[in-house]
DNA sequence: CGTGTAAGGAATTCTGACACG
DNA sequence: CGTGTAAGGAATTCTGACACG
């Protein structure tokens, strides 16, 4: 049985808990240039209830990639596409998947369909 | 291939990246109590520079662990002894293993001994 | 557009101590 | 022994703005 499902799962990666003074050592990124990521809406910290940012190992990792990108010229809105592009495809997916269950519930397994 | 030496590890479990705070959160344990035990080396959290306690998950399951011993009578100093037994077996476990290795290199491989 | 910085304030964490039991 | 708490200070983080380009 594999938990997989790119959204909330009980693992470490997908926890937000870490602090931005640690996700600036981790990434070697400035805390202006990762709450401005933010604001271009690439990465979605939690929040404790005082306000300070909470980030996951998945925020940090997708961090350093956005950081690659920029550096190599591509700007945040382009950033931001791609994001969007990829939570498409990650929706058929899902529901492909889904739709697959559907049909072997109803008309039983079959190998590579 | 496994890495799973009870040691030093690039995984997310053992990285010492969370406050106090959310430690408190987690664990369900006051800031006081986690202080605690540390101060009885049940839990050896990492420091900024600025003196700020960071923990791992691996600490907060830790922690766990000692919480309920501690709801069940147990005290500090017999936890504390429990886990240097258990560091022992550690040792013996990876001596074991390396002298394994080293039979292994010298005469080849043969299955189960 | 992406990032640095100084500014002022608020939230978070730290230590050592007194208290209770 | 294990934990709560008030105290004072230090480290961390936050926002909004000005600056450069």
């Amino acid at each position: 049985m594999k938990t997989k499902d790119p959204a909330k799962d009980t693992s470490y990666k997908s926890k937000k808990v870490i602090s931005i003074g640690i996700v600036r050592e981790l990434t070697g990124l400035s805390e202006r240039q990762i709450r401005y990521y933010e604001e271009r809406k690439l990465v979605f910290p939690e929040r404790s209830k005082g306000g300070t940012r909470k980030y996951s190992f998945d925020d940090i990792e997708s961090l350093m990639d956005i950081a690659n990108k920029i550096e190599d010229g591509v700007q945040t809105y382009e950033i931001r596409q791609e994001m969007k592009k990829e939570k498409q495809q990650d929706y058929r997916s899902i529901r492909n998947k889904m739709l697959r269950g559907q049909l072997n519930a109803r008309f039983g397994v079959q190998k590579g369909i």
